[in-house]
DNA sequence: AAGGACCAGTCTGTATTACAGACCAGATAT
DNA sequence: ATATCTGGTCTGTAATACAGACTGGTCCTT
């Protein structure tokens, strides 16, 4: 009963964090996306968005390749594979604790009697 | 479509923390639980489960009653209206998020073209 | 009576953190 | 020339989680 509150009491929180969690779930859902578009999506403030990326980077779960488009700069970002791994992992994680305390339900009280 | 995402980045901390949210969803199975039990299941030191309980109580989610059974003192903590809305609409979100997230598959890029 | 363990804390210190906003630099548009 | 768009870096700040020390009461053992 108590592994996986175990568990999610030590969830990651590299990818735990509100802010980072949007962002690998949503280059969980395509192949890339700019920065632009992470910036608008999230609301983050760029300063704040790039250094998300960069600890996402850091922790090698995804990439990130600057290109110009023209002359224009544009920094486009993708899940790893690892990055991958991760997030599913961690929605896992979550979808099966409140599973299991579904199942709990009606339990008078935990603890001891 | 931004708007989960929004929303998730945005993600109340005082429920979403690890500690806090394996916490608040034990508790939303349950009529209460007592500090051991909330200890063991998660794995926090007193200290730090007594203050994030503290937390969780200013912030009128959940209450804590102390009791002696015989002369023991024993802290049993539930949910209130409040904290189970809370949990509630957390998970909601959560799940919401993800379900709109596998509807996009496969897009190859987000971003400017 | 003294020592220790159990219970539920409070307090302190530390290290990490998210975040805003300032600054920067190259390119383009006005 | 000035302003704007790009995507940053850097700095400072306020909040944070957490461990561990200490408190203080009750119980049990010796």
């Amino acid at each position: 009963m108590p592994e996986p509150f175990e568990e999610l009491a030590s969830l990651d929180r590299l990818v735990h964090e509100p802010a980072r969690l949007a962002i690998l779930t949503v280059l969980s859902a395509c192949e890339s996306a700019d920065f632009l578009f992470l910036q608008r999506l999230t609301g983050l403030t760029k300063g704040n968005l790039s250094s998300h990326l960069s600890r996402l980077e850091e922790a090698d779960l995804i990439w990130i390749r600057k290109e110009f488009s023209g002359k224009k700069p544009r920094t486009i970002v993708g899940l790893k594979e690892r990055g991958r791994k991760a997030v599913d992992q961690h929605w896992e994680r979550l979808e099966a604790l409140r599973e299991d305390t579904r199942k709990w339900r009606p339990v008078p009280n935990l603890g001891t009697p």
